[in-house]
DNA sequence: GATTATACAGACAGATCTGTCTATTTTCAA
DNA sequence: TTGAAAATAGACAGATCTGTCTGTATAATC
């Protein structure tokens, strides 16, 4: 994330450059957007500056490439869900084992919503396979701070054996992303649910 | 691999075009091998053409569209995933409990392969992930034929409520495989295992 | 030998792809 | 008001995409 010449807005603390960041934040999210919903290889870099209302010309000014925009969507959206995730969880205050739980109400909401249609960054590994590709990389570094994210749920909550169980809830919850996905129901979140709440009992002994 | 012109061996029962199948599975052959090792957008008509050495007519005659031979070589691959699936688990004998857990060797020997690249179905959802398109559909028919196996094995291991417990070690199957191909590592699969060792444990009870 | 199937090579249409370039207009600070 | 920065439209190159078409070659069958 670069911040680039200030304008206005001298007071700040941030100083953020306007227009320019406008037209880089429209085009991130438009073509989050459609690489959501059409695929990263079906979505072309002219249907992205058409929906976004922006010339070819200010996308290569930002970007040195589609992949490089692509990375640049990957990184955004991976910071906005840590964030969303992180504030759902610490929300309620709760006992630690509940608060692991909430892990799997906030995976219910998740792909509960109209807007869900599988995770953005499985299909990324999916469409860019080679373990070597930096956009595979990327997809993949979002789901290790995932992970990290679970296991430190668990460590707070003083299991034992700690890394055992955060990879199986992980694997749970990766799981139900895609059988929801596939099915456009939210069912198979909410047996994950159940399969955790197996696996947290069982833990404790 | 398919075996190529059978020439001579007249006599057989099945009266079939022989140079019209073979020349089919020559294109579904090749055209699994670079569906999956590269995605199906990526992955254009002209090189599945030099790759099998096949003329472009010859595709047009026998599969009216991409669409159509991508639905084709969806068909196929399911149809040996299930046959080479269901060979491993009845291949031994076993206790019922260990048969299902059977499921999970197969797992783990699969991701554990150097030509592991993920799963050929889910790719499929990521890229055509409209419910109702119809590569879709044919990707999730495998998933659900899939779950059905599992569900007919928690069955015949006779436990109580056996669609939770099919449904639960059906999303550890699900999740092992993305993460598997996500970090190019077999570890999942094998947790996977042990998640479900748990879980069959807790439904005995 | 004649007929019919199948497959061939390769040109082609028409669309789309990424990325480059130029020339013009807008924006906004000094 | 002036001048630099930023964004614009739109042409363009060159590649690639799917699908069509023609005419020819090969081979089995009658």
């Amino acid at each position: 994330m670069s911040l680039l010449s200030p304008v206005k807005e001298s007071s700040a603390s941030t100083r953020r450059p306007r227009q320019r960041l406008t037209k880089r934040d429209q085009l991130l999210e438009t073509a989050w957007q459609l690489f959501y919903r059409n695929g990263y290889h079906a979505t072309g870099i002219d249907r992205i500056l058409a929906d976004a209302g922006v010339a070819k010309m200010t996308l290569y000014k930002h970007f040195r490439s589609k992949e490089e925009l692509i990375l640049a969507v990957l990184e955004k959206r991976s910071d906005q869900f840590h964030e969303s995730f992180s504030r759902f969880i610490r929300a309620k205050k709760r006992a630690p084992e509940r608060q692991l739980l909430a892990a799997f109400d906030w995976l219910i909401t998740w792909v509960s919503s109209k807007e869900f249609r599988g995770c953005f960054f499985q299909k990324a590994m999916a469409e860019y396979q080679d373990l070597h590709d930096p956009i595979h990389q990327a997809a993949l570094a979002h789901k290790a701070t995932f992970y990290g994210e679970i296991r430190r749920l668990v460590v707070e909550s003083s299991f034992p054996n700690s890394k055992t169980l955060a990879d199986q809830l992980t694997l749970l919850v990766e799981g139900a992303i895609v059988y929801s996905h596939a099915t456009g129901s939210p069912m198979p979140a909410v047996q994950a649910r159940e399969a955790a709440w197996s696996l947290i009992k069982n833990a404790r002994r």
